[in-house]
DNA sequence: CTGTTGATAAATGTATACAAAGAATGCTGA
DNA sequence: TCAGCATTCTTTGTATACATTTATCAACAG
């Protein structure tokens, strides 16, 4: 593997689950020295995530980690919803039903695993990632599925902030499960209507936990 | 200016005009003595335009320019078509009516510059480009417009492939006058799908442009 | 004559040295 | 004491040298 692969994994891992919090100054000499690469892949890696909008360059210099506020939760939902919706409809045109199938019959045992404990969550967030993948396969369109993948990675960023609510995650999973089915049944409007209604009810719950997770953090 | 950012825009514009067609391979000691910069700058723009999607790493070594077939013109109108529509609902919704109002009085002259040979048509797209930055200033999300952006990169590669009929051109005057006069009258689903309409037609005009341009290649 | 393997050469990947641009700090003068 | 300026020091940006990988070509065996 490239050092500057191993880098650009490095970081993204850190910024994605938060060890490198929002605001944190990325010195070229220090972060080098700390994943054991010399500065030459290390600044490939950072050119990396300031594309991905992870990093920005702040005032002149110094890149910085970028912050994830409460605005920037609702400007990625503009950019979900659509992303989102043509992504299933695609899914529901071309989609192995097959595996849609089986996809879905796990999601009806989703309960189980959300009631699992941290190993459960754990499994049910992977459960949604082979969803997610099997809806990128689907799509065949590289352009596409690019922008979905630089979404997921905002996406997964958020998701740390949110709580963990077993209701809402049932919820979610109740949601998923329709759209899932739709495309089964290959019917893209349903589809497409489901995950309208999925996003907005996922949306609202993340609002809700961030707004949560200010006050916490001003009263601590 | 950083000679990285020197080489990507050089690599960048030489990729769209189609001067680097397709299929060219990029090594990096002639690339670099060509730019005038050194490798280290000319490899953090190379890496720039692999997550751009205009070059790829092709069996094992060598970064070879994409190629652009009708594939991926029908691959990259799957992703148009939902970016554009959020994008003009979003600037319906938020969009400064006096902006747009001066636009829309701009396409309704589009017929005289379309007319107006060579410079004409080159003034006709610098007003479409000028549109698309308005409407990149209304949304204020971030993330769509970067969206929108690399979108646009593409589109930019697929026009130099398609034949500049003044017939089509002034059909897509008028289709996109619909798109900017419902943003005027803050009407965001007739802007939705007049541009649905104006994707759709474009789609077809670019693939036939396309066809016909193989069909060409082939004879000559 | 063809397939395989080893050697060689060329290109990529990494490290480091050097240059240039900013920021911080301290000095001087009012 | 404070403002302005110069100097120094840190940090980024670029060039180049070195290491490593991979492709090509030739020679040899089958």
């Amino acid at each position: 593997m490239r050092a500057s692969d191993k880098a650009y994994r490095a970081l993204l891992d850190d910024i994605v689950d938060g060890s490198l919090a929002p605001g944190t100054a990325l010195a070229e000499v220090e972060q080098s020295e700390r994943l054991g690469v010399s500065r030459t892949p290390l600044r490939e890696a950072l050119s990396q995530l300031r594309k991905d909008g992870l990093i920005e360059q702040t005032r002149g210099r110094g890149l910085t980690v970028t912050d994830v506020s409460l605005d920037d939760i609702v400007e990625l939902y503009e950019l979900r919803q659509p992303l989102e919706q043509q992504a299933v409809k695609l899914a529901a045109q071309r989609g192995n039903s097959q595996i849609f199938g089986q996809l879905a019959a796990e999601f009806r045992n989703a309960d189980r695993l959300i009631e699992g404990g941290e190993v459960g969550i754990r499994a049910y967030y992977q459960l949604n990632e082979r969803l997610d993948q099997a809806i990128e396969d689907a799509i065949s369109s590289p352009y596409l599925v690019a922008a979905l993948k630089s979404l997921h990675l905002h996406l997964a960023r958020i998701r740390r902030l949110s709580r963990r609510d077993p209701v809402r995650l049932k919820a979610a999973a109740i949601e998923t499960l329709v759209i899932i089915e739709a495309i089964v049944d290959r019917n893209p409007e349903l589809a497409a209507s489901a995950t309208q209604v999925h996003m907005q009810q996922s949306l609202r719950n993340a609002l809700e936990a961030a707004r949560s997770r200010e006050v916490t953090q001003r009263v601590a």
